[in-house]
DNA sequence: TATGCAAATGAATAACTATTCATTCAGTTG
DNA sequence: CAACTGAATGAATAGTTATTCATTTGCATA
């Protein structure tokens, strides 16, 4: 009799849930990719799940809702991604510097809906608090970190002149532009050249790593 | 008689024509801003402009290109400011990308309403090929423009490792990221703060120039 | 000052979209 | 297998917003 109770064992009704609300936010990336965030309705999302009208108000009680957890859910999938980076007890500072660029450039972040959804998000921050504090508080989370790594390689590699948080700043900004060129004209860039544009500046930094490609 | 003709004495009737367009362009920067795109109506924005309701029909037929226009707005601003730096006859090369990075920091284009225009628009060009159009356009022109500079600065200047296509990209990237750093961060960040970054990036290709400041 | 005319108004309308909820459905339990 | 339970449906509703257009306004001309 147990072993027939679901797919899975643990939490046999709360999972679905879960899955039923990443379906939904899966939709709603598709959608505000394919038809921006002012044009996305119920009627799209909820279609492009393949589902009914009414699950959003079943599982997000409203639209808002529903938009704020789709933020939640890129901002979390890209802070969770460099914080396993961070914390990882195995690499160099240099190699952790290499994985955040190559996480920054790959598939899973440079995918051109999720690249459409950030900046749709961006544009709206100023307007709206709960987005402003969503991106400042993991935008603020990576800064530290990665200003740390940079101070490290600062100290081993022996570069007195380098400002850490400059290059943090700097490198971050750089990241954000380079996304929006994917996004705007993608024809223009592709991620693994957006990746090496990204390197360049951190080998004028530390001319003497990240000399491996 | 004549002389009370109206305030301009030229193109009596169409220059009034044109003032009212620019304060419903103005007015829909405001609400964008303040609002976002998604949450601007109309009735914001004429009520921001002090206008009635049925203006932006007489003006612009319908919402969508009153927006359209908003953009072309800013962009033309953006590109003509540019434009007028690449085209002077006595500055140096030097003194022009000095002159275009100023530019770009400055405060006509650091506005914070006129950023949160850009990054709402940039937010939705994936699904709107006109807002994508306009945007790629002068994306391109400019780029064409830069590169040259930087082209000559390479051969002037005896600097035979640089690339300036590779520079141009990374500045321009650069730039946009430290537009949406003021955007969303703006106590962390102010415009001559961003423009100081962009200048040590370009010390880096350039050490012997730009010292100045 | 009267006349003509384009600009502007804003109440009314039409179109659209979020939200609700009575009903249906599917899976689990006793 | 019947009763139960919570998930899902989607037509109906309520609310919002773009658009229209008959009317008014203000200004230039004669």
């Amino acid at each position: 009799m147990e072993a027939v109770k679901s797919k899975t064992n643990d939490t046999p009704r709360a999972m679905p849930k879960q899955a039923r609300r990443r379906q939904l936010i899966d939709a709603t990336i598709v959608c505000i990719a394919e038809k921006g965030l002012s044009g996305t309705t119920m009627a799209d999302v909820t279609q492009q799940a393949g589902l009914s009208m009414g699950i959003v108000n079943l599982h997000f009680q409203r639209k808002e809702k529903l938009l704020i957890e789709t933020l939640r859910f890129i901002s979390d999938e890209y802070t969770s991604g460099l914080n396993k980076i961070f914390a990882d007890e195995f690499m160099t500072v240099e190699e952790k510097i290499i994985a955040h660029v190559n996480f920054d450039f790959s598939r899973l972040i440079t995918d051109r809906n999720k690249l459409a959804v950030w900046f749709a998000f961006w544009g709206e921050t100023k307007s709206r608090p709960t987005y402003l504090s969503i991106c400042a508080n993991y935008i603020n989370e990576i800064a530290v970190n990665l200003t740390h790594l940079f101070a490290l390689l600062k100290d081993q590699g022996n570069y007195p002149m380098v400002d850490p948080e400059l290059v943090c700043t700097c490198y971050t900004a750089l990241s954000d532009g380079l996304w929006l060129d994917l996004l705007v004209t993608p024809k223009g860039l592709n991620p693994s050249q957006a990746r090496a544009i990204a390197m360049h500046y951190l080998r004028t930094q530390f001319p003497k790593h990240f000399l491996t490609d």
